[in-house]
RNA sequence: AGGGGCGUGGUGCAAGGGCAGCACACCAGCCUUUGGAGCUGUGGAUCUUGGUUCGAAUCCAGGCGCCCCUGCCA
């Protein structure tokens, strides 16, 4: 209906829809392998997303398969947060298996090929197998042990499942062309032994564990995957990747690559990530400042807006960066604000507050004020809010001497406060320091609600809270993380390009209507940002994160006139 | 250097022989009880050289540039 339906089309969809269109294939069944060694990230959403909609465009099945080929790597722990985080973006799979259902039917086709000549066992040291897999310019040199008999070959491996030999005494390598010019095809090792530790699902009944190349192109032959979508640097894989299920004479499935997606102002990569969790630069995975999708949820980003932005994003095969894309932070953030704006219920609070003294209105009077809860959505109603002689405003909205088109509050100036009064400043009260530690103003009791009956008009609107009202809370701003665009360039320098300024902790103050709020609920801090209420919270102590703060006009003012 | 992939405004994507368009960013304005949201508008791009063609971002050739590949990681 509305253009925002209009089905986004690409190359990936298009090959899909051709292969239907001429009988490749007449189904559509696509995979999640995530190897479950780390938690999910931004740059995970985009493989995820593409999987999962291309089977449901297509009426097809996603099966979530954990590719858990090499027990030194992976834990449980991860198969439940994957499977959680993925669940939290709205993907849905028709089941779940593991690499590692498939080992014993593996391990026959391995011997199938062994019996056809086309896989070897290789004694030679990992560093003789290094050494003559050749270069990019030279070719390599075959292994001494690939012309053995299939018998020698076949008692070999069976010997190496058992457990008979030491780590890296052997492997199970295809034989296929030592000079090929894509180093990939120079004869790949399928099986390498590994005793310890056992693995997380087969314990120690295997010795031996297949490659990346050898179990996944199988286990999605034997699953009936149709279209096997992954990142582009598996490009140089695909010819191998059709050479098993070619010799074995097995269903083929298609393997269509893309480009990863990246962000600029943070790191991708688990290693780096890790890093900055062991060694205490956030505070966990789930820090709001990680790019996690934890760090992400607790941050408040909501994850639809977190399926727009990659679907925004589009696929390509542009390499510009990792195998990937680089995109614009700025362009997630306004996905969040789009989804939060609409969504939000508004509130008021201040970050950083300064006194306002409204000197002609009564000592102990409270008013009741008609709040909108969201001026986006009819339906969210209005509330009360509490308003007195003393309030708090934001410091930013004062200033004893206005810049050019400072239109906020300022000696002589009059400015509303928000479903309130307009107020005009008389004078301030500075302490021995000289710093502004009250503001003394004057209300018009006409403009109660916000207008004035004489139709005068203010060219700013403050947000306040009422002093003997006000909740006092815990506000953690964030920024960046890094302070480079890129900061993954070189080993080390992302550390030292962290941004020290990514987390302020303030105390601030939050109308009444927020003095206990749930964990995990959201509100527009009006004028200020989105905010989320953090799990830290108490009943005592609110803490609330900034998800994203609201596009800030004055703020570029004032930027470009320094 | 060998193999593979890719070059469209600042960023991410469209257009696939026929007026280079969209989103974000940027800039200007309108509107506004959020300097929010919304609305309108401006500026800015086909890596390069040659070829084919009435016509090329698109097809061909050369050049240049960027990304990936020499794990018993995935």
């Amino acid at each position: 209906m509305s253009s925002e339906e209009t089905k986004p089309t690409d190359y990936i969809r298009e090959a899909v829809a051709e292969d239907l269109k001429n009988g490749r294939f007449n189904y559509v069944r696509t995979r999640l392998p995530p190897e479950p060694n780390g938690y999910l990230h931004i740059g995970h959403v985009k493989a995820f997303m593409i999987d999962y909609l291309i089977a449901k465009e297509n009426n097809g099945e996603l099966i979530l398969r954990f590719d858990d080929t090499n027990p030194t790597k992976e834990e449980t722990e991860f198969v439940d947060a994957i499977m959680e985080d993925a669940r939290w973006l709205g993907i849905e799979w028709a089941k779940v298996t593991y690499a590692s259902d498939y080992f014993d039917e593996l391990y026959e086709w391995a011997k199938k090929l062994v019996l056809m000549g086309k896989a070897y066992v290789d004694d030679q040291t990992p560093e003789e197998v290094s050494a003559n897999r050749g270069t990019f310019t030279e070719p390599g040199k075959n292994s001494p042990y690939r012309d053995r008999s299939v018998e020698e070959n076949l008692d070999l491996l069976e010997r190496m499942k058992n457990g008979e030999f030491p780590d890296g005494s052997r492997v199970l390598r295809a034989k296929i062309d030592m000079a090929h010019p894509n180093i990939n095809m120079r004869d790949p090792v399928m099986y390498r032994i590994i005793h310890e530790p056992p693995h997380h699902r087969t314990g120690t009944k295997w010795k031996i564990y297949p490659m990346y190349d050898w179990a996944h192109g199988q286990n999605d032959s034997m699953e009936g995957i149709t279209h096997s979508l992954c990142s582009l640097e598996y490009r140089d894989h695909r010819p191998l990747y059709e050479w098993f299920p070619e010799q074995l004479g097995v269903f083929k499935p298609r393997q269509i690559e893309f480009a990863r997606l990246n962000l600029n102002y943070t790191v991708m990569s688990k290693r780096k990530l890790r890093r900055l969790v062991e060694e205490g630069y956030v505070s966990g995975w789930d820090d709001p400042r990680m790019p996690t999708l934890r760090g992400m949820r607790r941050r408040g980003y909501p994850a639809k807006a977190i399926v727009d932005f990659v679907a925004r994003m589009g696929y390509s095969t542009v390499a510009t960066s990792n195998s990937g894309v680089i995109a614009d932070v700025s362009m997630l953030e306004e996905s969040v604000r789009d989804v939060l704006n609409k969504t939000s219920l508004r509130r008021m609070g201040v970050m950083k507050p300064l006194k306002v003294v409204i000197d002609n209105y009564p000592d102990d009077l409270v008013e009741e004020m008609d709040a909108i809860n969201n001026p986006e959505d009819p339906n969210a109603g209005t509330r009360k809010v509490p308003f007195s002689k003393v309030v708090y405003i934001e410091q930013d909205d004062f200033r004893e001497s206005p810049p050019p088109k400072y239109y906020r509050l300022f000696p002589g100036n009059e400015v509303r406060l928000r479903y309130a009064y307009f107020i005009k400043c008389t004078h301030v009260v500075k302490n021995d320091a000289g710093e502004i530690v009250e503001v003394h103003v004057t209300y018009d009791p006409s403009t109660r609600g916000g207008d004035a009956p004489d139709g005068r008009k203010v060219k700013s609107t403050i947000h306040w809270v009422s002093a003997r009202h006000a909740k006092e809370v815990e506000i953690r701003m964030y920024d960046r993380l890094f302070i480079k665009e890129d900061p993954e360039e070189g080993e080390d320098g992302f550390i030292a390009a962290l941004n020290p300024n990514s987390l302020r902790i303030l105390t601030g103050y939050v109308e009444p209507s927020l003095s206990s709020p749930e964990t995990g609920s959201q509100y527009q801090f009006e004028r200020v940002g989105y905010f989320c209420v953090d799990p830290d919270t108490t009943p005592n102590k609110p803490v609330f994160n900034m998800t994203v703060n609201l596009k800030d006009t004055w703020a570029k003012i004032e930027k470009k006139g320094k």
